[in-house]
DNA sequence: ACATAATCGAGACGGTACGTCCCGTCTTGTT
DNA sequence: AACAAGACGGGACGTACCGTCTCGATTATGT
């Protein structure tokens, strides 16, 4: 993603080579940054470079512009591990909102959460990084878990996988920005999830 | 909201009165550059009062700060009617959904959206007032919706219904955002409310 | 000089009449702001009116400009007393320089000199006035005093009055304004009448 | 005068040097305001900024006032030689006069004498620099015009040289602003001088 | 070893927007 | 009417950053 990258396999030019600390300390203070609750547009070069103990040039030499610096920053960001499974539909599909809901909780994940949430519109790029970063890895964790319930005859065979990604996923976030009460939360995925399972109907078999 | 608005049943204070034609130039203004996409921070007081023909010290006069009158601005923008009601719990659903998706799809309903979204965490004056426009009135239009459908027999009367507004809200959202294709988008509300309705598991009546 | 105001003989027109008091309050205000070293250009209508307790529209009411009100203040004060004389030319004349000398160390003359000088050029109609007001009246006093001394002879008769009261009046400004040492000014008076009176060329008879 | 310069002896601090270039057109541009007639009150900077092609920034980082940037424009205004001399005293006297006059003609010179009168008694160090640049050498070439009068028995051995000089230099300025009419200025240092060196009073020797 | 050359921190550059102050005009209710 | 109060559109203030541009100093490589 750095625009003005030297080529990878190419023949080291002359002169002086890029400082592989000063990359790491700028995304390092990127980051820092952002994790304050700093947003995109408030973040400016100047306190990346101030933060990071570096030339304004040094930032502007690698990224062409604030984006992609910050696309490049968040793909540093390793998913931490959002994927536990092997019990019932139930019980994986539980633990896996447990995590998103945990992460919500911790300052820098939720800031980070946020920029990709609320700046993603305006940077398409960043959208795009976001999902393939962190959507995509997670909806597929869930949908292999929602087929395994299909094969085992756990969950209905004719189930849009997507769609209730969609209400499972949707609704965390959903209870955690706009949840009248901050105060049932501890058993929300349960909650979530049992709701989602069941149905809205009365089952004739379930009195 | 206005920070040094005159009280409203006070003894009219001394001097001109502040001109109405101004507050509405003003709001006005900001809502059209908030509707082609500019973000809150983007947003420049300067730019808000030469789309407005006003001098900035007439906007200074009446707001102390940037996100009050955006505050102010959202807060005239009545929800264009999200509530069609009367038929089945399952019809009034997804007109329901139909109405966000289609609002969604507007280009200045979905930059607003966007600065709710994205800017609340922020800006929490922003997301309160956001919260009370917007999500209160329709959580509570969907609620009555489900309510009667408990009563009717339509749904479980053990349903969960902070858990199913979520459900049905978040998925839209979620879906909206990061739907893989935005092809199959027309027929999404069935699809979500169907799939919510029944619940994920294989019911022993329905083969 | 009002340039708005109503004509003096003409019937009385309907309404509430211009208040004295503010006319009063408005020139002292003004005056005494110039007289605390605050220039023309830096002298705005609204200190005055602040001063004064006026609003600002009845000032505008009776002076369309900053200049004319400055010219209508500074119209009120009286020369105070530039004119003694019954001795002999040089009696006169050192007493004459001396007035204007001690005139210049008071704060609030030297602050109006001031800006009669200095505005002039800017402001055409306040070097006019100034120059009928304080200076013509000033040079006819002196110049009587030169025109008795020729008639008498102790002065030349072929002696060009423009110039010589030019030479001694500019001397004083001269020297109060750029002089090197503030220590020697308690005899300039009589230094500068004797230099004139004398020339600059050795006499025969004075050996 | 600069009020940030860097110390000329002082090893050179880093980043990018201050551009000369910018220097030489700010200074440019306000000696072209000011010789248009803007004072230093009407003076902004930002007049100065646009005129110069410059940012307001770079103006401010080398004078932290407006004052202090009109001083140093006038330090560079070289006195344009006022000083030719070698005959009578007579004639160096009207020669020096004359010059002092042809340059009050000119709109230039007009306008930054004026502002040296006028903002001096506001600005103290406007003021000194005036006497510094301009008065003193003035003075000096007269002075030295009168001492060489009196070692060559032109003038009288008591002459008080200070007085004499403000006699004539006071007269000029005053002559130039106040005089009646316009029209006799022609020989108008003729009359000054000749008026100076015979003095009032009649001579028994010249009948 | 040493010239070459890209990089480094630092900071000046022309700009844009900030929020404040005051301008001269205008619009209220009161006198 | 004239008054005080004060809001109006506008323009300049001095500050903070923007993204670009020079500087002298540093640090590798290829003779």
């Amino acid at each position: 993603m750095k625009t003005q990258q030297t080529a990878e396999g190419a023949a080291r030019s002359a002169g002086r080579p890029r400082s592989e600390k000063a990359d790491r300390s700028i995304i390092e203070a990127t980051l820092e940054l952002l994790g304050e609750g700093i947003g995109v547009s408030e973040l400016s070069i100047e306190s990346i470079a101030s933060r990071a103990g570096v030339g304004k040039t040094t930032i502007y030499r690698r990224w062409s512009n604030k984006v992609d610096l910050v696309v490049d920053a968040l793909a540093t960001l390793k998913p931490p591990i959002p994927l536990p499974q092997g019990g019932t539909v139930r019980d994986d599909l539980v633990t896996y909102l447990r995590v998103i809901q945990e992460e919500a909780s911790h300052q820098r994940t939720r800031c980070i959460m946020n920029i990709a949430m609320s700046d993603s519109e305006r940077h398409p790029r960043l959208a795009e990084r976001f999902r393939e970063l962190t959507v995509e890895p997670r909806r597929e964790v869930v949908a292999a878990v929602l087929r395994r319930g299909i094969e085992t005859g756990e969950l209905r065979a004719d189930l849009d996988i997507d769609v209730a990604l969609a209400l499972l996923s949707g609704a965390v976030i959903w209870l955690t920005k706009w949840s009248r009460s901050g105060d049932s939360d501890a058993d929300l995925p349960e909650r979530i999830v049992d709701e989602a399972l069941k149905g809205f109907r009365p089952r004739p078999d379930e009195p």
